[in-house]
DNA sequence: GCCT
DNA sequence: CAGTACG
DNA sequence: AGGCCGTTACTG
């Protein structure tokens, strides 16, 4: 028997943010709305659903989910096979994925961002707060100092967010979590040691991000498991010996 | 886009 | 009042 | 073919 297990393995809720990611970036582009609004509701099925999408998929049956058609479907299976999809490409090449970001601030919607991209070239979290600094939004229509003082606020929020210590009794049960992840990931052998390290390792009462420890005769190897772990949302970094990435909740574990 |  | 964000 | 959440709240 071929036992083979998948190398990625994606789970439902990586989905639903690929469907979103595909949705902001239609909207930004300036779609009508039932194109990107069915990739959203569908987003919404994936992340509520009780069995794991790719079971279905094997199946499948993808459209038979409520708001799953042959477009979302086709997309879907995609995902799962390679991490990306046609549709996510082109829509890449056509529109900054930076500007997705942008659309967290709170109080910008897609509108908004992508007459900020068109009119003022602003893709970035840093161009936009630069912008606002500079009391160049205020110029365009609709906008005004208001506008221009709520994103400046958004903007600090979202910085604040990602600067922001957590407490020990969080992230150590995410480090172990990670380091039982990657041993269950991986062949016994392939790590002789792993721990944590940093403040997590000193107990301090919070930590700014997470750093683990290993020892392995395969560096490469650990390193892909790494960035492959369910957790991780972005790979910020990745190095032969070190890695970087962003957990969902917005950790980062080196 | 999806659904009726 | 119209446009936009949001629950 | 045709519809596709709807109210509340803010900004300009």
């Amino acid at each position: 028997m071929m036992n083979a297990k998948p190398t990625h393995t994606f789970t439902n809720h990586d989905v639903a943010e690929h469907l979103r990611l595909i949705a902001t970036l239609k909207e930004i582009k300036g779609e009508g709305r039932f194109h990107w609004l069915a990739f959203r509701n569908a987003a919404d099925v994936i992340d509520n659903l009780p069995e794991d999408v790719n079971d279905i998929a094997a199946a499948g049956t993808l459209t038979d989910l409520p708001g799953v058609g042959k477009g979302v479907a086709e997309v879907i299976e995609q995902f799962l096979a390679t991490g990306d999809s046609e549709l996510a490409g082109k829509l890449r090449s056509q529109v900054p994925v930076t500007l997705v970001e942008l659309t967290e601030v709170p109080g910008l919607g897609a509108k908004k961002v992508a007459r900020l991209w068109r009119e003022l070239g602003i893709t970035t979290l840093a161009e936009l707060k630069a912008a606002a600094e500079a009391h160049r939004i205020r110029e365009l229509k609709g906008f005004g100092a208001k506008t221009e003082e709520n994103i400046l606020k958004g903007v600090a929020l979202l910085e604040q967010r990602r600067h922001a210590r957590t407490p020990l009794g969080v992230a150590r049960p995410q480090a172990l979590g990670l380091i039982q992840a990657l041993r269950e990931a991986l062949p016994a052998d392939a790590i002789t040691a792993i721990e944590p390290a940093g403040s997590l390792r000193r107990w301090k009462e919070t930590v700014g991000d997470l750093d683990i420890l290993a020892i392995t005769p395969d560096p490469a190897q650990v390193m892909a498991a790494f960035q492959q772990l369910p957790q991780v949302e972005e790979v910020l970094l990745g190095g032969e010996t070190k890695t970087r990435v962003r957990l969902h909740g917005g950790l980062e574990c080196d």
